[in-house]
DNA sequence: GGATTTATGTCAACAGTCCTGACATATTTT
DNA sequence: AAAATATGTCAGGACTGTTGACATAAATCC
């Protein structure tokens, strides 16, 4: 009937057509299991403080932007107010995050760790950390900026965003 | 009262005491990030068809591995038969996914996907796929291996035996 | 062949986390 | 004064994970 390349398979998730392809299928399962295990090093602490990620996730970005408002953490979490707030409640009612009013706006809360918050959450970083560092010293050192690279080239502009602009055009900019 | 160099401040968070100590502290984020805008172009088509991540990850090691066992699947997923069973109980009244008995030890169910459950999968592996490849041709070429690399040292030895023996100790392994 | 172990399934209850929708309050802005 | 904004709360629902208990069939051990 046709020629033997006339009717090629659409390229499926079981024939990757390129070398990229056949990387990014394997990506797929590291970001699966490098995800996990990375998370699992926090959720071990967070177990013994009867806490779940949604209060790791909150206690951390309130403790690395002091003073962040109620509004600004939606933001970078990306849940909806309702969820927040019984995770809000409850580092609150358990001593770990301290509110105050807004100074310029006096509708705002202000967050920030309270001491005991910063205590657990240097705990939950410490170990994330440690377990990053020793993965940088096992791989080999251009590693780190690779992962870099491709870590900051996963995520959507807007997130992108978040971080120092690093991430440069290598197609246009060999030279500078 | 002390000399300057005399009661520096414990490593902590907020104080990262090497430059890789730094790096890991922003790859906290990167981990985040990455992770939470990878799984969303996922989420967005499990979204069409009702299903959640469990779901989806059950189908992709189902997929990834026709004929495998309920046993060796909550090896992989690390998650409780209960949890597991709800899971797998909607795929196959939905009919994404279909089981028979094991040959040699009829004990066992032997779990794959149906047309429909492989052309689904199809379409969650290429969304997941399409992203990482764009990275990988976002980033430069060498980052690939960097980040395939420490995404393999962050996860635990088990987990990293699922993949190809491809880590090498460059300490010991120059001149091979 | 009978006892034990293994692979799997199920019922029940509970917890964490996310969602939608509706409504309330205080404060700022127009 | 009216409208918009920042935040909170009540109510209910969905998904996903857990523990504990119990059941069945099949394989394995002695």
């Amino acid at each position: 009937m046709d020629g033997p390349l006339s009717d090629l398979p659409t390229p499926s998730s079981t024939s990757p057509a390129t070398p990229l392809d056949a990387a990014a299928l394997e990506a797929i399962e590291l970001m699966f299991f490098a995800y996990r295990d990375f998370t699992d090093v926090a959720d071990r602490i967070l177990e013994e403080h009867d806490l779940g990620r949604a209060h790791h996730r909150a206690l951390y970005f309130i403790g690395t932007n002091g003073g962040i408002t109620v509004g600004h953490l939606l933001d970078i979490l990306n849940i909806t107010k309702q969820s927040l707030s019984r995770v809000l409640r409850r580092l609150i009612d358990i001593g770990l995050v301290e509110q105050k009013v807004g100074s310029s706006d006096r509708r705002q809360r202000l967050l920030m760790v309270s001491a005991q918050g910063q205590a657990l959450l240097d705990e939950l970083i410490d170990a994330q950390r440690a377990l990053l560092v020793q993965a940088f010293k096992d791989a080999n050192p251009d590693s780190l900026e690779g992962f870099r690279q491709v870590m900051l080239s996963i995520m959507t502009e807007e997130d992108r965003q978040r971080f120092e602009p690093v991430i440069k055009d290598w197609t246009t900019d060999r030279a500078a």
